[in-house]
DNA sequence: GCTTACCTGTCG
DNA sequence: CGACAGGTAAGC
């Protein structure tokens, strides 16, 4: 489910409600979810940390605390909700993290792909896989530092590419797409075949888009839900994602193709130019 | 590169 | 019933 946007909206609504309060001993249903350490390790050593900041990387959300770090990745159907009282929904709970004062973190996932570690410090990243994470393509990228990593993977397909969270980090199926749509890039065109200017004006889309879809609270086309639950609302500024059979504005049909094996979205009117096109 | 696997749900 | 879903790692 949730791309760059949606992780940035989720910390930038949960960082006030959250910061300075201590956990109490958090309740795990369903274990798994805690990737790092074990469960019983978890419990005792979240047990009383007191939140500093929220901070986040690519896709990753970074709760530091007075000791250590709370990481989490919600992959597909991850949701990480804040309440001030009340119960939880019981379906897909993974886990319960109470503060002190009573109000409560907790962590849902339908289909289990997200996880929580808690990390001793930024060396312990490995256990995440997030030391090999790219840099974060909206806060970490110059145009000029993009144009210098694009010119680095020639052979590369565009959308592949930009869905590879080693190249940048922060970049999903919909963002690619919609991306790919405002930049008129065919999203199977090799990265080598773009001249520096449909590179910048790419790297241009990508920001466009992002900030766009942080505004608008993020995209909830299916299950993403805010950390007070609310629904996003970029869905609705969709040009490609999700459009198949619908009209592009070019009086063009949007497509739907697979590519790097994602549902892939597109105008063929506006995004020309890859090798299958051109014959 | 591509495919499969991880899970559970929705939609046609 | 099969296809597909916002992600990613692993295995040819």
């Amino acid at each position: 489910m949730p791309e760059l946007p949606e992780v940035e909206v989720i910390r930038r609504g949960l960082s006030p409600l959250v910061c300075e309060k201590r956990f109490a001993r958090p309740k795990l249903i369903s274990p798994g979810s805690v990737r790092y350490p074990d469960p019983g390790q978890f419990c005792e050593k979240l047990s009383g940390r007191k939140v500093i900041a929220l901070s986040r990387c690519g896709k990753y959300l970074l709760i530091e605390l007075d000791r250590g770090f709370l990481v989490v990745h919600l992959r597909m159907t991850g949701r990480l909700v804040y309440l001030e009282q009340g119960k939880p929904p019981a379906e897909h709970l993974r886990v319960q993290m109470p503060y002190t004062d009573g109000s409560l973190l907790y962590f849902s996932d339908m289909r289990k792909f997200g996880g929580l570690w808690l990390l001793d410090s930024r060396a312990e990243f490995s256990r995440t896989g997030m030391h090999r994470l790219g840099p974060d393509i909206y806060e970490q990228v110059s145009q000029e530092q993009f144009v210098a990593l694009m010119s680095k993977r020639p052979r590369a397909r565009l959308k592949a590419l930009l869905l590879n969270q080693h190249f940048v980090a922060g970049l999903g199926n919909i963002y690619v797409d919609e991306s790919l749509f405002r930049s008129g890039l065919h999203p199977c065109r090799e990265v080598g075949s773009l001249s520096p200017e449909e590179t910048r004006v790419l790297f241009r889309s990508i920001r466009d888009v992002l900030e766009e879809a942080i505004c608008y609270g993020g995209s909830s086309s299916r299950d993403y839900r805010d950390a007070l639950g609310e629904r996003g609302a970029f869905q609705e500024q969709f040009s490609v994602y999700g459009r198949k059979g619908h009209h592009c504005s070019c009086g063009a049909v949007i497509e739907r193709i697979v590519v790097a094996g994602r549902g892939t979205h597109y105008c063929p009117g506006c995004q020309r130019g890859s090798i299958q096109d051109s014959g």
